[in-house]
DNA sequence: TCTAACCTTTAAGTTAGGTTTATGGTACGC
DNA sequence: GCGTACCATAAACCTAACTTAAAGGTTAGA
């Protein structure tokens, strides 16, 4: 299909940046992609262009970029938009760090846990204690 | 109300526990708390034990574990389930380390981006990046 | 010409952990 | 007896990024 315009369906789009074409139809509706035209029969018709901007999309995902984030990307025109990159990108990295400071903190409290589950030798310590250090503490003596 | 039963209305033990009386009902929903009783109007009527078991199940919360972890410790019996337990923590630590993994990739990517960003001086060069290594390249030279 | 593999649309479902809204009954102090 | 604060239910709504379903039209190949 379309073999001469150089256009491709929705499907070979999908196909060529390995995502499903329900995925393509959702950025449409969302206003991140469009397609050129469409065929006779209704059918959406891209170009080669798509490609690069679907790459782009992913790319931004990649790098942790929420789509409206991406959107707003598209939009930002080279030239003039360095600050509004840095803005969107320090916002990030201020998200990340706070998620890797509780990730860090739960890590060890969960390793610390695993420890004392692995001694406890009557009854599981762990389950003790988040049932509430204030009982009658059977698992310490007898 | 109840003050000779001990008994405490979702109001009461939501306070306690801080935690809104609309999540008190989806727990019991969710099968994770139940009341005591109700009183002839239908309250929810809960002792001082449904106080402990929500300690417990924020507590768990806090630690990392799902709801639906949760709920399966809470059915487990202290004295026989210590392999159980540690299968959850387990395979809690794998998927944060896994997420570990990926934010720190990400972060210095993020970061480098930045570090572009702010030493690109004619147009956006992470915008440029994004949009595709295989173009023009205007930004390099000239 | 048949059939399989496409494509279209609108609408609803998925995930987790709740919150909000609508509508109406209850308890308590004055 | 009234006002205010509390309680009940069912159902819808929230975020994010999609997926799935239902019902039907299109196209390519043998
Ligand atoms: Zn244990
Ligand atoms: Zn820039
Ligand atoms: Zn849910
Ligand atoms: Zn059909």
């Amino acid at each position: 299909m379309a073999k001469h315009t150089g256009l491709m369906t929705i499907g070979q789009v999908a196909q060529q940046v390995e995502v499903a074409s329900s995925t393509l139809r959702f950025y449409e509706r969302e206003g991140l992609i469009r397609p050129t035209k469409r065929s006779k029969a209704g059918y959406r018709l891209f170009d080669r262009e798509a490609l690069e901007q679907l790459r782009f999309i992913r790319a931004g995902q990649a790098i942790g970029f929420a789509l409206n984030d991406i959107k707003a990307l598209l939009l930002l025109d080279e030239e003039t938009s360095c600050k509004r990159v840095q803005r969107l990108i320090e916002q990030r990295l201020v998200e990340i760090d706070a998620k890797l400071v509780n990730l860090k903190r739960l890590r060890s409290t969960l390793n610390d846990a695993l420890g004392r589950c692995r001694k406890s030798k009557r009854g599981c310590a762990v389950v003790a204690d988040l049932k509430g250090m204030s009982k009658k503490r059977k698992t310490l003596y007898s």
